[in-house]
DNA sequence: TGCCAGGCCGGGT
DNA sequence: ACCCGGCATGGC
């Protein structure tokens, strides 16, 4: 099989098993931003809680977070987890998106999507996961996320090489697969839902998991 | 009860 | 250019 066949394989075995993960779950583009910030290195079983006290205060909007204080952003997201630089880079997020983009994130996706990576990602905290989980669920572009399970369970099948950066898995995918965000978005989420269910951490082999025997 | 979660930055080699 | 500690809560 050559590596677009694999990669097909790969999705279909996982759909066949987990189904449709209903990605990104959130109501508005912008939330879709926010749980990208707040969902660095936590669970989102937190980050959920931290968005649901947002969402009480009628807080999920642009100006409203661009006009609030720190400490108090940052008491509101508490259960998320390193809650006062997240606090941070959501006020260097919407300060982008306020003072460039007049608040209105059509206006940043109303332009070519490699531009719109490379502004986003100057933006202090804003990583490459985080950049391409706002490009692919907020802005619908066909950008593929890479994110710690994919690394680990590409590696762990034998399809990557322990070094390699985070641009050659993503090429992996988007040389190799049509440019289809809605394929994007189920693929990602179901990586993570493989790695959250089978191939953890300390497993030393996918023994359950539907990628058993591949490869 | 520890370990870990949908990363990223900054400082030290 | 890499490597590593720091950031912190809550679920399992």
């Amino acid at each position: 099989m050559d590596k677009s066949e694999i990669l097909k394989e790969i999705f279909e075995r996982l759909y066949s098993y987990f189904g449709p993960q209903h990605w990104w779950p959130a109501k508005t583009p912008f939330e879709v931003c926010v749980g990208a910030i707040l969902t660095q290195n936590a669970s989102w079983k937190n980050v959920s809680k931290a968005i649901k006290n947002l969402e009480e205060k009628q807080l999920l909007d642009p100006f409203r977070i661009y006009k609030l204080p720190l400490l108090k952003l940052a008491e509101i997201i508490k259960p998320c987890g390193f809650y006062n630089i997240k606090a941070k880079r959501l006020k260097e997020f919407v300060k982008f998106l306020v003072e460039k983009y007049e608040g209105k994130l059509e206006k940043l996706f109303n332009k070519d999507w490699k531009e719109a990576r490379e502004e986003l990602l100057k933006i202090k905290g804003l990583g490459k996961e985080t950049v391409d989980s706002i490009l692919l669920y907020a802005g619908g572009f066909p950008v593929f996320v890479v994110d710690a399970y994919t690394y680990r369970i590409l590696n762990r099948h034998y399809l990557i090489e322990e070094n390699v950066t985070y641009e050659e898995i993503q090429s992996l995918f988007m040389e190799n697969l049509p440019p289809d965000p809605k394929l994007f978005n189920e693929y990602h989420a179901l990586l993570v839902a493989c790695g959250k269910n089978f191939c953890k951490k300390k497993d030393p082999i996918c023994e359950k998991c539907s990628l058993k025997d591949l490869v």
